[in-house]
DNA sequence: TTGAAAGCGTTACCAC
DNA sequence: GTGGTAACGCTTTCAA
């Protein structure tokens, strides 16, 4: 037991554990690397039982500020609910991001930011991370400015979800096919034989959304132009406001199909309208959007359309890891494929 | 525009803008830190066009070496499933945790890790958090293995929904009230009078399911002994798993109620019951745990017990926060009440 | 009010 | 095989 274990407040470095072993940093440093082929077997027994007895981990502030490179990756989300989280969309894709990171050793940093503060938040201010991701949110204006400011960083960005093209080699755009989701949901309702639609939309803008339907109204005016088709803005993705605002539109009059532009709205207008005594599909067909297992658990199950979110997070993390090795992007913008998943609520 | 700005590859820094400015590196870092009452206006106008002229960002890396302390804190999720943030009680508790740090600008590493290669992580590894929280899984000689080596890492650690007892000043416990939970539970079946019960929980152990249980057979035990209860394990928490264990169970015998140990399995439960023609709550009921917003879509709605997971990440942020300013936790155990939601389904 | 120097823990480079 | 030295970007300390 030498004395170095008991210095208080001071954190084991390579010196502490040089010392201990009676070799230089240098040696400690190779071992620790793993640079076996730099060392002799016995001394590296030597280090490798001092650093075990003294517990020594590398600093990563020192690495990277010797390296100038950080093995690490930032996400900022912006979103106005404060448990940004919960969405089952962001939870997958950050969840694939974090796991691609921690298989090659890299650290995720994550901060969701409300839309209007989005150049204040810290893991933008400050340089602490190798690369990073984002997404936004809000007024296609604000969506804009806040790339912008991604792009002047001068760092390798991935921006999820907006359809905007890339403005820069280091900015590189991932979503998933939202436009054709929204079409494969309209020539599926038009299959159905329904007349009048409402779209219904939260007030906060996502590019997803705003894609979505897009790709719905188009798939259905190209087929049917008699079909009439509505927005509804609802405040908040929460159960109280779609309830209300799908109660005031059902007691004017009652669309054939109500589309819910997330999976949540869409199990909360399902039950409005059985509050209300219809009958899904028989009097209002309904569907979701970004299913994934919630459509199975609804009776009758929903139709929605597949997200693959994790695997759009961990192939970011692929894409942020080669650009961070190699110096550029292999692709600067890349669009995942989604799928209809019929239920039973059409 | 002045030559610094075309460096190519290299990140702007202090010395970079002290001679855009035309003043010294301390001044320009006195600027940055808004140490204004050291620098005379004059010269802060200066600086300050230099900083935003070039984009000057501080080093995280370079700063906590100096300082040797590091405003970040890390959190370790230990969990089977690959898509760790999905879990409703996880990404609430993470959100208030982010929040919080954002708020007095600490960074939040994320990891999720499978419960056996715990030790392995990335973020315990290397030094690069001042601080850590933790989310435990397994069984409970796993568990202790695991706070164990959580306690040995000597830095502030907060651990949530472990009701083992803090095992030194560095280590921390944040749970909810889950054998209360339990309790409330089973006191409000028994009201209902129930006969037989059966507890159905994931066969992955967590603590806060052991608790639920335990309050939950007490409660009950201590008023009437007659009733039974079964205790049912599914092999993970997703739908198909439930309802396989669930549809077996009750072509055997029924019992008067099934008490789910999470709401997403509670709503699989119920979906099951439903499928098998049985009406809830009359012909059997059912509960759930940890509701957030899941109860109110659910129809019958579901009985189950709030959760204030949002709150303690906020709690747990605070805590490390005043701890690394203060030297020492203020307190090493903290429990938050839970709240029973009655809802139709019982 | 401003500046120069030392040092945080690590690694690349070059001697031995 | 091993070790000394310099440097990464920043802030504390002390001097001007």
């Amino acid at each position: 037991m030498s004395e170095a274990t008991s210095r208080p407040g001071r954190r084991v470095t390579l010196g502490d554990v040089s010392k201990a072993a009676g070799v230089s940093v240098m040696t400690v440093s190779n071992v620790v690397r793993g640079k076996t082929e730099l060392v002799k077997l016995e001394t590296r027994k030597r280090v490798e039982a001092a650093i075990a007895q003294l517990r020594y981990r590398p600093n990563i502030s020192a690495r990277s500020l010797r390296l100038s490179t950080e093995h690490s990756v930032g996400i900022v989300i912006s979103d106005s609910d404060p448990a940004f989280l919960t969405d089952p969309f962001i939870s997958r894709l950050v969840s694939g991001l974090s796991n691609h990171l921690s298989k090659v050793e890299y650290t995720l940093d994550i901060q969701g930011i409300a839309p209007e503060r989005f150049e204040s938040a810290t893991i933008l201010r400050k340089v602490g991370n190798g690369a990073l991701c984002a997404i936004l949110c809000g007024p296609t204006s604000l969506r804009r400015k806040n790339l912008g400011y991604l792009q002047r960083l001068g760092q390798p960005v991935v921006v999820f979800q907006e359809a905007f093209a890339s403005p820069s080699p280091d900015v590189a755009l991932v979503r998933q096919d939202d436009a054709s989701g929204g079409a494969l949901l309209g020539k599926h309702l038009v299959e159905r034989k329904v007349r009048s639609v409402v779209f219904l939309r939260p007030a906060l803008d996502w590019c997803a959304v705003e894609q979505r339907e897009k790709g719905f109204r188009s798939a259905i005016n190209e087929v049917a132009s008699n079909i009439s088709i509505a927005t509804m803005l609802v405040p908040s993705e929460g159960f109280d406001d779609v309830q209300a605002v799908v109660k005031d539109a059902l007691s004017r009059n009652r669309p054939d199909a109500i589309v819910a532009a997330t999976d949540m709205m869409a199990v909360a207008v399902l039950k409005t309208s059985e509050i209300l005594g219809l009958r899904v599909p028989a009097d209002i067909m309904i569907t979701g959007f970004n299913g994934f297992d919630v459509w199975r658990y609804t009776r009758p199950t929903l139709t929605t359309v597949l997200s693959p979110a994790y695997e759009m997070g961990q192939f970011a993390g692929e894409m942020l890891v080669q650009r961070l090795d190699s110096g550029a992007f292999a692709k600067r913008s890349v669009v995942f494929p989604v799928a209809l998943q019929v239920g039973e609520s059409t």
